[in-house]
DNA sequence: GTCTATATGATGATAGAC
DNA sequence: GTCTATCATCATATAGAC
């Protein structure tokens, strides 16, 4: 066999990585599969027998960014309250906003899912509701009564930050809607430490 | 003359509503010039004695959605609790996420924007910072303090929602986050009334 | 001002050589 | 599995008749 499977899953990866980074960067229509296919060091042909569609690629870039998110790989086995603060410090900040750092796609492609076929619906809402859940979880551990409830609004608040904030452009109203948000989502968290939730 | 100019103007209109309209609903890309002229009862080649691209088309659509947007439309004079918290319940609603209702651009175009050019950028920023500057003016005149700061929460918050709900697809989760939204802020406003706030 | 017709270019997807 | 070459389609934008 001239290529191993191995060969195959990593072109493969390669393929869903450079999705990831230009379906975030320009937007999914805005991309063809020979844009990615070249970023990925392929040609347009070679696409097809990796994925039946660039719809259904999209489904999975959407799954594979989640996998190698920030949340997935740098989360501790147990969440303290500092390292939630510093987990939403590194999303609510100017080069995650300006790509200088790995994308989130549910702020980046949170609208443009919406014109998109179920599949993709789906693998967003996943994604989505994974997080909201894994959130949940953990505050739930700290004695949180509304705990999904809390994450969703945790949640909500970072992603309709980064997203407004990436379509006002200059650097100055990004930065006051950030810190605005970040000091909201944070004197909600310590409230936490100080009273119980739901009470 | 066989055309008045108050005709133009007219055709002008039905082009722009007929541009929100779609352009909401199923996205920028995926809206062609001669959908948007068929939809406002125009032929293909009739549009470009309006717009010079499509791209200015965009930037002019979201000026003229805002400019006919509930919030223009239907706020009293004098804003009051009850009547802004109709505003978000309307807004945080079922209806207006499926689109039984007219569209508020900065939720179904907020990711879209962020990848056009710098004038599209521009009208969209200019939407979000007027209607965040009118709604810290109303909260001014109730006593409260951080009023600026105040506002951008309130519209992070409903535009991020609506955003992320238009993208989960299913209506029983898309319900569950929009109550999620109105209930917390509800309540942030009924401590308004308690309580001066950045006290 | 609006129409029909068209120039020009890009896209998603396929066919077949290696 | 990856390549080159191609098909069929649809896009934006323009030209010219009425």
């Amino acid at each position: 066999m001239p290529y191993s499977s191995e060969h195959k899953s990593q072109s493969r990866n390669r393929i869903l990585a450079s999705a990831v980074d230009l379906f975030c960067r320009y937007g999914f229509d805005q991309v063809s599969i020979g844009e990615v296919m070249k970023h990925a060091k392929m040609t347009h042909g070679a696409f097809y027998t990796h994925f039946k569609s660039k719809s259904l690629l999209y489904a999975q870039a959407i799954q594979h960014a989640a996998k190698h998110s920030l949340w997935n790989k740098e989360k501790p086995s147990v969440l303290t309250l500092t390292a939630l603060k510093q987990l939403i410090s590194a999303y609510l900040s100017l080069p995650h906003v300006t790509q200088k750092q790995a994308s989130c796609p549910l702020a980046f492609l949170a609208t443009d899912v919406a014109h998109r076929d179920e599949v993709v619906r789906n693998s967003y809402a996943k994604v989505f509701q994974n997080l909201a859940q894994s959130i949940a979880v953990e505050l739930k551990n700290w004695g949180v009564k509304n705990a999904e409830s809390l994450s969703q609004q945790i949640l909500t608040s970072m992603i309709g930050t980064v997203s407004i904030a990436r379509s006002l452009g200059d650097e100055t109203s990004q930065q006051l809607l950030l810190d605005n948000a970040k000091n909201n989502l944070f004197s909600l968290l310590s409230g936490l430490s100080n009273k119980p939730v739901d009470g």
